[in-house]
DNA sequence: TGGCGTCGTAAATCATAGAC
DNA sequence: TGTCTATGATTTACGACGCC
């Protein structure tokens, strides 16, 4: 159990950059919804399941991106691009 | 949700999410003692009476309502703490 | 009706993984 | 290896809504 509790602890403490295919995922939800990147609950308890990470964590994730995002839209701009061409490309399959 | 209704505006793309209500007071870090006290305070109590808010307030030169919404952040910080524990221990 | 409760969030700040 | 910046997490402060 002490074990298993400073486990739990360490991994709070020392986080890991997320997953490229979790990053990737989040980012197609976030401008795909551009108008409004306001994942519902069950959304961000499916992003949080095809992600491998929390809920706390999508909604930190949603969180920190739209107010990154709001205040240097410019320097998304190509980010926001390649994910609309993505989305597009996908929509025409 | 927070982003309801009135500021749905469906054509302005990306200015619509956000009130960015400049009337509220800018986030101001409490210092390591304020923190430690009001840990403690909630460690006694989670909630606050109103003479011990203003007392813990007094003592520690924040406001009534500093000292309100920092326990109800603080409670919150618990049930998540609880929500996220992967289970037992 | 006022006042305090929760919930979800903005914005600033913290901590440090990781890129260079 | 040592700097930095990007990124995930945490901390203040509210708006919206609920209950008594």
């Amino acid at each position: 159990v002490m074990i298993l509790r400073s486990r739990f602890l360490d991994a709070r403490r020392k986080r890991r950059n997320f997953s490229k295919q979790a990053t990737e995922i989040l980012n197609e939800y976030f401008y795909s919804h551009l108008s409004n990147p306001y994942p519902s609950e069950e959304a961000k308890e499916e992003l949080a399941k095809k992600c491998s990470i929390t809920v706390s964590q999508v909604s930190n994730w949603f969180g920190n991106k739209r107010i990154r995002y709001k205040k240097n839209i410019g320097k998304f701009q190509e980010e926001a691009n390649l994910y609309a061409a993505k989305t597009a490309v996908t929509a025409a399959h | 949700p927070a982003a309801t209704k009135v500021d749905l505006d469906p054509n302005n793309p990306a200015s619509n999410w956000l009130h960015a209500k400049s009337t509220r007071k800018k986030r101001c870090p409490y210092t390591k003692h304020q923190t430690l006290e009001l840990e403690k305070e909630f460690l006694f109590n989670m909630y606050l009476s109103r003479d011990r808010r203003y007392e813990v307030a007094r003592l520690l030169n924040l406001t009534e309502r500093q000292v309100k919404i920092w326990f109800q952040n603080r409670r919150m910080k618990m049930k998540k703490c609880n929500k996220d524990r992967p289970k037992d221990i």
